[in-house]
DNA sequence: TTGTACGCGTTATCAA
DNA sequence: TTGATAACGCGTACAA
């Protein structure tokens, strides 16, 4: 059992109040009194209790990050980054993982009213956002939404913005000299980001003055198989592809492992360029041209933005937009 | 501003003891009261505080989990199950990332310290853990180790036997008629486990009567490029080596990439095992014979251990040692 | 069945 | 510079 603000008061010899103001460094302590409260605090190595703290400040120094799942996905690198800069600021991260479930979401919001954290990084994820809605409505305004969109009401929001990844993969390839570049997405996992990246696509065909061809683009789901068969389908279609451009690692994997199979050399037959900066896709032999996203960025911006909002009322809210990179690999000159 | 017990105590016009008894579905409430009670919480959508609660109840439902770092390693699956059997619980999981860094590991520790958490689950990590010690001296007892030895004093653990996997390993290899089997360790990264593991390499190779080579066990870092050079340097020593155990997957992608590069097949050539199921374990070519640890078992017995300990008393403190399993794949036989 | 009163550990206000 | 006191929101032993 710890020591508490009463029991150095009683062993000093003066009020809890005072044991308070010394600890927490106010001023209002006589320089001798404030020696003696520091001394015995130390010798019995006292810490405040958090929860005590919390009911009488009304804060918690928690915020609750929730992500639909840690292990797919490469979400890791945005935890890391969000406990790191929350870490810094004194605050606590409470693991949310929601599986995509609406139950289990609404039930983490709920930490926000059960007053057991400070705020919520909301991350990813494809439900329905009316229960987050709810919880602004209901006064919660501490909430950023991190690679999600919620039309209905204004959050504080950091977006990658995808459609612009997609965009300078495709234009990369155009400006090799290719035209039909055949697009592969996992467009029945991630809805809202794969259709984003069609849309970068289309827009970089168009602003070259590229025709559109809808059979050049395949919407499969993000397996590994699904990326092998990928390449078969495409090479027997009327206008062959000449490139590929693919949003998903697994997709990726598969792809290569295809066209190798076939007997056809990257990038000399076919320049890959692939999106993300996962584990997968740094591996892959020949190093592949890559759409990079600034995570690390975003996690941290995530936590600024979500501390200076819980400290700041008048913090104004608003959508931040990162812009991923190119990396140039060797998967698509020679 | 949410709703409070006085709150409806006040609108229904009882005191604050029945609305919590009525609440908490505590016998004492007659039927009539407690309906009216319900309802206006409903109306309200009353949340009970859980600082509030926390404090009178001397308890917080909330778990630290201490893990050296995210991104790297193969935690994330570990991770998740804890959080799963936790929330399933009632318990939330503070992230805890101490980057193997001893002042960090402390702070966090601190966190039972300060009531702000019931117990811990410590993953990995390499430091020493006199700390870990003194804390538990502290009267902190609820703390559960997973893959991590303290010798000092016994605190419940969770072990994956990774010497038993590397047996297993090296046994398979011995009974497909291999003498020479050549290990390629991260010993440079991960002392105590990888130790663990060339401790059940030998052990293999005696239980079969096979003469000990120290010429056949490289100790590098656990990178790609350590185990490109790794079979260059194997293949030039007196005794050729004639199989391949590799106790990490960047290692494992490193040498066989190598092996491929000199010419030689997998497993015509040079059968290989690695250690783990991870994704580039999972994804190289040909299909890995592999070491598989159940993780999922581990984290959910981390997060049941921990919470048993929390709520009983009498829990008895032991380690409790989970066996690896071996996956056979395409790369040790043909 | 219901209400009173106190405790949990800390902060903050006001008076001394 | 200090101390007494209330407050934060809830749980609970005891009395009514």
């Amino acid at each position: 059992m710890p020591i508490t603000l009463k029991d150095i008061a009683k062993m000093v010899g003066v009020a809890e109040s005072t044991v308070s103001r010394a600890i927490n460094g106010k001023p209002g302590v006589g320089k001798e009194t404030k020696q003696k409260i520091l001394e015995i605090a130390k010798k019995y190595d006292f810490q405040p209790n958090k929860l005590a703290q919390g009911l009488a400040k009304q804060e918690t120094h928690i915020l609750a990050l929730l992500i639909p799942g840690l292990s797919k996905g490469n979400y890791s690198s945005l935890v890391e980054n969000i406990e790191y800069i929350a870490e810094k600021d004194g605050y606590q991260i409470i693991l949310c993982n929601t599986q995509n479930d609406l139950k289990k979401e609404k039930k983490y919001l709920n930490l926000l009213q059960e007053k057991r954290v400070d705020g919520a990084v909301i991350l990813g994820g494809e439900i329905a956002d009316q229960h987050i809605v709810n919880t602004v409505l209901r006064g919660h305004k501490n909430i950023v939404l991190v690679n999600r969109l919620c039309e209905e009401i204004l959050i504080p929001t950091i977006l990658i913005d995808a459609s612009y990844g997609a965009y300078l993969a495709t234009e990369y390839l155009i400006n090799l000299g290719f035209e039909n570049i055949g697009l592969i997405t996992a467009a029945k996992n991630d809805e809202y980001i794969e259709s984003e990246k069609i849309k970068g696509y289309k827009k970089a065909l168009k602003d070259n003055m590229i025709e559109y061809n809808n059979e050049l683009i395949i919407k499969t789901d993000g397996s590994r198989e699904a990326g092998y068969l990928a390449f078969t389908q495409l090479v027997n279609i009327d206008i062959n592809p000449d490139s590929f451009f693919v949003t998903s690692d697994l997709l990726t994997l598969g792809l290569i492992e295809s066209i190798k199979m076939g007997g056809f050399f990257i990038p000399q037959d076919y320049p890959v360029v692939t999106y993300g900066d996962t584990l997968i896709n740094s591996i892959i032999e020949p190093e592949l041209t890559r759409v990079v996203e600034p995570l690390e960025k975003a996690g941290k911006l995530a936590a600024e933005v979500l501390i200076n909002l819980i400290n700041d009322d008048q913090a104004k809210e608003e959508i931040k937009v990162l812009k991923p990179t190119l990396k140039i690999g060797k998967s698509t000159k020679y």
